[in-house]
DNA sequence: TAGGTATTCGAACGTTCGTTCGAATCCTTG
DNA sequence: CAAGGATTCGAACGAACGTTCGAATACCTA
């Protein structure tokens, strides 16, 4: 039913049916972060492809099932690469910078993606929320126990860790509505410092803030 | 055109125009997070709020103008709320605590506005987004400004401000995709987790990370 | 109680949406 | 060149949308 081979799309070489599926996966994540999944049309899409408005029911078979292959594709994608990486390491230090680093890294290079894997996921419904929520849980998972070997068994229960958790995920999540990258570096420079702000204080931590670092004047000096 | 005294809802008590204003828009912030801006209808507001499709347009010109008023509402609140109790602050550790507490405190008593803030506010456009942003802007220069001061200008140029605050706002704004109340605690709880994880790395901090705090191993331990 | 304003409503308009379907076209294979 | 599957398309469908408008109702004041 799909074969390898099909035409192209301007003429210039040929595409498989994966290759063309992938760019029209593409074009929709584009098209999907810039006016948000509801707003943007098939329509939309069929402006960003070029191909007619009916053509890409070839590719998928509802615009719920193209959000969901895309929110799916990057989170594997992250995933699988940090889980590939992380392989050789024992640290648990160091597989938190693995993890950070790939999150990061994903997140600029796939930035697209990424917001409507931020925005829109959690909109779909059935068997598809199903199982983005369960890769999200894998990812969330995988966060938690490495926090865990960091700290030790010594302080902390699984309320601090489930906080500290969200707390970077935040942090890093939230890139895509501030990320200017002629302005705030590559995903090596945002590593070091989001990862130095949040491991200070996960390992200085004891749950109480590190306040009073002066005395706390009651009146304005000027 | 549009004087005090109104009808009430269900004919309990009376009603101020104002008053069924502010409950419109409560019950709009509520639909409007749980199906997402641009999937929900009037309709659905009709059925949450027992008026009819066409009686809410005497509160508002159109769904956009009620989107803006529900973000501008709640990003104003705490604006100022946090300028109010800022004022009689000085040191500028405690400020920041001031202005983290007072964000989580609105984050939990108005989570549905502050998810339709952050997930729909930039999808406003012309004027409503231009005032949005800029308050937006003015809250975001409060916090570099805090930021600067505890800092010194010892060290750390504007840009790395930039991503401490982003840094912070992001995980601050992250909440509402986590929260749970019985597990996670009230406000004052998290100020103290998340303020205590950012000022100690932002404190200790001098943009490199903290690395390597044992050995790191190459190889599997088990 | 009468008049006027504030508030609410039913019904409809024009537009846009996701999706379908049969036909047309392309491309590979024999 | 002929056949057949792969791919694309134009056209249309019913449904849902935001918004409008004139009429109806509720309420306050005189």
């Amino acid at each position: 039913m799909r074969p390898d081979p099909s035409n192209g799309q301007t003429g210039e070489t040929r595409q498989t049916y994966d290759q063309k599926l992938e760019f029209v996966l593409q074009r929709a994540a584009e098209v999907f972060a810039e006016r948000g999944f509801h707003r943007a049309s098939i329509r939309d899409l069929a402006r960003a492809t070029g191909m007619s408005l009916a053509g890409h029911y070839y590719y998928f078979q509802s615009k719920n099932e193209a959000l969901f292959r895309i929110c799916e594709h990057v989170l594997r994608l992250i995933l699988e690469i940090f889980e590939e990486r992380a392989k050789a390491i024992d640290d648990p230090l160091e597989r938190l910078r693995l993890l950070v680093l790939t999150h990061l890294e994903i997140s600029l290079s796939h930035m697209r993606e990424m917001k409507v894997l931020s925005h829109e996921a959690e909109s779909l419904r059935g068997e598809y929320l199903a199982r983005i929520r369960q890769t999200k849980k894998r990812y969330y998972d995988s966060l938690v126990s490495i926090l865990r070997e960091i700290r030790g068994d010594r302080r902390g229960n699984g309320r601090e860790l489930r906080l500290a958790a969200m707390t970077l995920f935040g942090s890093m999540n939230w890139i895509y509505t501030w990320y200017r990258p002629e302005v705030d570096g590559d995903a090596k420079r945002l590593t070091d410092v989001m990862l130095g702000i949040f491991l200070r204080g996960f390992l200085g931590g004891d749950g109480a803030p590190a306040r009073r670092a002066g005395r706390t004047p009651r009146h304005r000096s000027r």
